[in-house]
DNA sequence: ACCTGAACACCGTTCAAGT
DNA sequence: ACCTGAACACCGTTCAAGT
């Protein structure tokens, strides 16, 4: 019988460290940010932690867990504004609020992609709401357009994500760009009179004066278009 | 050598018509309404085709354009509103079409998803933003803010399919709702105190009451918000 | 109870070779 | 020019079997 030799192999590698969920999804965190969300799949990962794809199933039960499990590890970067914020800045440090939740997912814009078909609930996720809902109450914004209004923005800041980032990263980023620009110039005058007139306005701006533009849209309807009554 | 037996393997099956984009797109709308975008794979459709996988790269270049392709075709059944409404019609006329579009969608979550990565380009897309430019100018929305506002509210429309149609048709939306309502529910009233003053409202009402009430939002936000001077 | 090897049932895309 | 068989390089998930 072959004797153990469990103390020798445990040299070739520095120090296997026992799984753990948190392990896993640190890891997982690692390989997203090196190579990409695309990089990160069960196999690699399991690779990653030195065992087999079957094994990370006792910590999540799919890869959409997994995908909720790396945001909530993101937004712990996010800074929680000051509580004490009230007055006339509620509207700028809710607007960097939501751009810093952008700027995470920018970065990544497939996860943005995966969250939208996610109902977060890491505890981060859960103080950003309640980081959201107190700078929109501290803004006046009456208790039942904040709840709806959070949904509104969140959703918006993860789309803007899942669409921008792609078209900047994806390699035919600029031929999708170019093939709706020239759509939109070969619609003649006649058949699409409304694009003719704002042809200049469409693509007009950059990316940033346009996410501005519309989160102080958003936070505009928020706080002036009533909830219907209950 | 074999005889050629071409005449008897055509009686085998209907009438393999020949190969066209169009024809490629139309039996991938059917599989995907017959069970789901998912199925719509490149060897599935190829089979469909009586082929091999590698032919389609002929007619698309990948399976986005194939999204983008299938998207158009879904959106020829958009009834495009009659150009003469205006006055206070416009409005109403607005949330209908965003309405109509969402619909669409929200019968293809993962399609609409596809599409947040995309930059549909296909001619009646192109149809649909100049009929949503048109109502914005009817009801005298500043042509920068129409170009602007047309972005915004077809990325809300698409978000929202992706994100609700999901959640009613996967497996364990259920489990993830009530994730996040017991996450909401655990946040403590001191560490999250915001959350727990809106805990009534932030599930109140139906889906269709806070889509109709997330265009208002928009609507009244495009209408209002002064694009910046450029 | 916790973990995992091996298998199941697939993918998108490329490319050399055919007609 | 147009088309395709076969291969390349992978996937997520399950489950019977180990410890």
């Amino acid at each position: 019988m072959s004797p153990r030799r469990v103390p020798v192999s445990r040299r070739d590698r520095p120090a296997k460290p026992p799984l753990s969920r948190a392990g896993a999804v640190a890891v997982a965190v690692q390989i997203m940010r090196e190579e990409g969300l695309e990089r990160v799949t069960m196999r690699r990962l399991a690779s990653e932690l030195d065992t087999g794809p079957a094994s990370l199933y006792v910590y999540v039960q799919n890869m959409a867990e997994l995908h909720g499990a790396i945001l909530d590890e993101l937004l712990a970067d996010l800074r929680r504004p000051d509580p004490a914020v009230s007055g006339e800045g509620w509207r700028g440090t809710l607007i960097g609020l939501l751009t810093d939740y952008t700027r995470v997912l920018l970065g990544q814009p497939s996860l943005a992609r995966s969250v939208l078909a996610l109902r977060p609930s890491g505890p981060n996720y859960v103080h950003l709401v309640d980081a959201l809902l107190g700078l929109l109450h501290a803004g006046g914004v009456p208790v039942a357009q904040a709840a709806w209004g959070v949904d509104l923005l969140l959703q918006h800041a993860t789309a803007t994500a899942a669409e921008q980032g792609v078209r900047s990263e994806a390699v035919d980023a600029q031929d999708e760009q170019d093939a709706f620009v020239e759509a939109l110039h070969d619609a003649g005058d006649e058949d699409c009179p409304n694009i003719a007139r704002a042809r200049d306005e469409l693509f007009s701006g950059t990316g940033e004066q346009r996410l501005s533009w519309m989160f102080d849209v958003l936070i505009t309807g928020v706080s002036t278009v009533a909830v219907p009554a209950s």
